[in-house]
DNA sequence: AACCATCTATAACATAGGTTAAAGGGAGAG
DNA sequence: CTCTCCCTTTAACCTATGTTATAGATGGTT
C-alpha cells in the first residue's frame, strides 16, 4: 500500500470529496479525524429512529441501510438507500429531532463525530462544506427522482429504475461488476422503496425475469440488457450528476481556501 | 415604516434567515445585494427548464411557483412548491444542468445572481452558509415527506396532507389567515403533486368538501377543521422543522463570525 | 436431522384509482 | 353580449395494483 496518501484517502468521505477536487493536507487530516471513530452494527439495527433527538453525525464506512418514514399505523416508505461514503443526516444533524429513521440492511461500519465539528468545517474549510453541500444536492436530486417514480411511473418501469440506479451508484464506488451486484434486500424493503405491495414486487421482479432482463440468484442481481432496463425505466442518469463538479465549482474550489480572505 | 431595519430585513430571504440567527450588518448588506437584482414574470412562465443549463440563482420574492420533472412522455411530477422567501435551486446551481423544471403559476418577483455569489457566501459568511444549509435540509425533508405521501398514503390521506402542509408553510409567511388562503393551482396541478389522475382529485376534492373539512370557492381554501384535516392525513408537522434554529446551531452561529479564526 | 422463523412464490379475488366521455361554469377577447 | 377556451364536475366503465391465503424455499439452531 504506497499509493500516494495525497491523491487517495483511506476513509469513503474523503475519497467521495476527492472525486470532486483536490483536498490540501489540512483538509484531508480534518477529514480524516471525523472518520476516527468508527463502530460496527449488525444487519437491522437502528441507526437513528424516527423521533430520536439527534446526537451524532455518522459516516457510512461499509455496508448498507436504508433511510426510512413510517406512518403511525405502521405503512412505511424507504426514502433512500445509504450506500458506503454517504453520510448520514448530515445537515439533519441541525435539527432537533430525527423525521426520519435510518436502519442497517448488512453488518455496517459507521464512523461517528459531534455536529460541532460541522459547524467547525463550515467556519474554518468552505471548500468542503461547498463540496459536501453539492453532495447533499445529489441526494436530494435522487429522492425527487424516486418521487417522480412513485408518482408518475407503473411499477414496471419503476423497479426497472431503481435496479439501474443503484447498479449505477454501486459501480461508481466499486460494489457492481459487469451489470452483477449484491442486492442486499428483501422484497418487502423494495416494495416500501418503491410504494408497492410485497406481492405485486414479486410479481413484477418475475415479469423482468420473464423478459430476460435481469437474473435473481439468492441476494445477486445480473442485469442482463442494461440498455433496455433503462429504457423500460425511462432512466435518464442526469439527475444522479455523475459528472465530477461542474468546471464552475471546481475551478472556484480548487484554489486554496482564502484563510485571510482578501475579498473587499 | 420606522421598524428598525436591523431585526426585519426587507428581503423575503433576509427574513427567512433572520428567523434562525442575528444577523451582523455586514452579512445583511451582503444578503440584500443579493436581492437588488429584481425581475417581474407572469404565470406560466419557465423560471428554468429541465436540461437546461444553469446560469443564475434566483429568489422567490413574490408569488407561486413549482419545481417539477417530467418523463419523456409527458406525464409529471410536481416535486414542491416555491413559495415566497424559498431559493430556486441553491445547490442544484452548483451542478451542470437542471433535472427538473420551474414553472410560475402566478405572476412573480424573483431575484437574481451570479452563482459565483454562493462561493464567495461559502468563503466569506459560514454562517450564512451553514444558515442556508439548514434550510435546504428543510426543503428535502419536505421532499421526502411528500415521497410517504405519494408512496404509502391513500388519495384522500395525501390531499388532507397536501392541504395542512400548504397551510402551514403560508402561515408562516404571512399568505394564510384562519385557515384560509388563496391556492393558485389547477387540478391538474395538484394532480400532479399527489401522483394522482386529474378526476380523481377532483373526486377527493369533493369528498373533502361533503365531509365538511374544507370549503373551496375558486381559489379560496378554506379549512373548517384544521384538528381533524390534520388527522385524516396524518400530519405530523415534525417534517416542517418549523422550530427556530435548533439551540446547537444557534448557539455555535450566533457569536460573530470567526474571521481571524484562532481554532487550532 | 428435524425444527422454526423468515422469505419467496403463486393463485384467487377485491378495490382504489385511472380512463374516456360529455355536460356545465367563468372569464377574457372581440 | 356571446364566443371561445380552459377549467371543473360527474358518470360509467376498466385495470393496475392491493389483499388474503397457502405452499415452498432457505438457512440458522438445537
Amino acid at each position: 500500500m504506497n499509493r500516494p496518501l495525497a491523491y487517495t484517502p483511506s476513509t469513503p468521505l474523503g475519497r467521495k470529496l476527492c472525486s470532486y477536487m483536490v483536498l490540501t493536507d489540512e483538509e484531508r487530516n480534518f477529514l480524516s479525524e471525523l472518520e476516527r471513530n468508527v463502530t460496527r452494527l449488525p444487519a437491522r439495527a437502528d441507526l437513528l429512529q424516527q423521533g430520536e433527538r439527534y446526537g451524532t453525525v455518522r459516516v457510512m464506512r461499509d455496508g448498507w441501510a436504508i433511510r426510512h418514514k413510517a406512518l403511525p399505523d405502521g405503512r412505511r416508505q424507504v426514502v433512500n438507500f445509504v450506500l458506503p461514503g454517504d453520510i448520514i443526516g448530515f445537515y439533519c444533524n441541525l435539527f432537533e429531532t430525527a423525521d426520519h429513521g435510518v436502519t442497517t440492511l448488512t453488518p455496517v461500519e459507521v464512523a461517528s463525530f459531534s455536529p460541532d465539528r460541522i459547524i467547525e468545517l463550515f467556519k474554518r474549510f468552505p471548500r468542503l462544506a461547498a463540496a459536501l453541500a453539492w453532495s447533499g444536492a445529489k441526494e436530494e436530486a435522487i429522492i425527487a427522482e424516486r418521487l417522480l417514480s412513485v408518482g408518475r411511473r407503473t411499477a414496471l418501469e419503476r423497479t426497472a429504475h431503481l435496479i439501474v440506479e443503484l447498479l449505477k451508484r454501486l459501480s461508481l464506488v466499486g460494489l457492481a461488476d459487469g451489470g452483477r451486484f449484491i442486492l442486499p434486500v428483501t422484497q418487502e424493503i423494495l416494495a416500501d422503496a418503491l410504494g408497492l405491495s410485497i406481492v405485486h414486487i414479486n410479481r413484477t421482479l418475475r415479469r423482468l425475469r420473464d423478459i430476460g432482463l435481469i437474473e435473481v440468484a439468492g441476494q445477486q442481481i445480473t442485469v442482463n440488457d442494461d440498455k433496455q432496463l433503462s429504457s423500460v425505466g425511462q432512466f435518464d442518469e442526469l439527475y444522479l450528476h455523475l459528472i465530477r463538479a461542474p468546471k464552475r465549482l471546481e475551478h472556484a474550489l480548487e484554489q486554496a481556501p482564502d484563510r485571510n480572505r482578501a475579498i473587499p
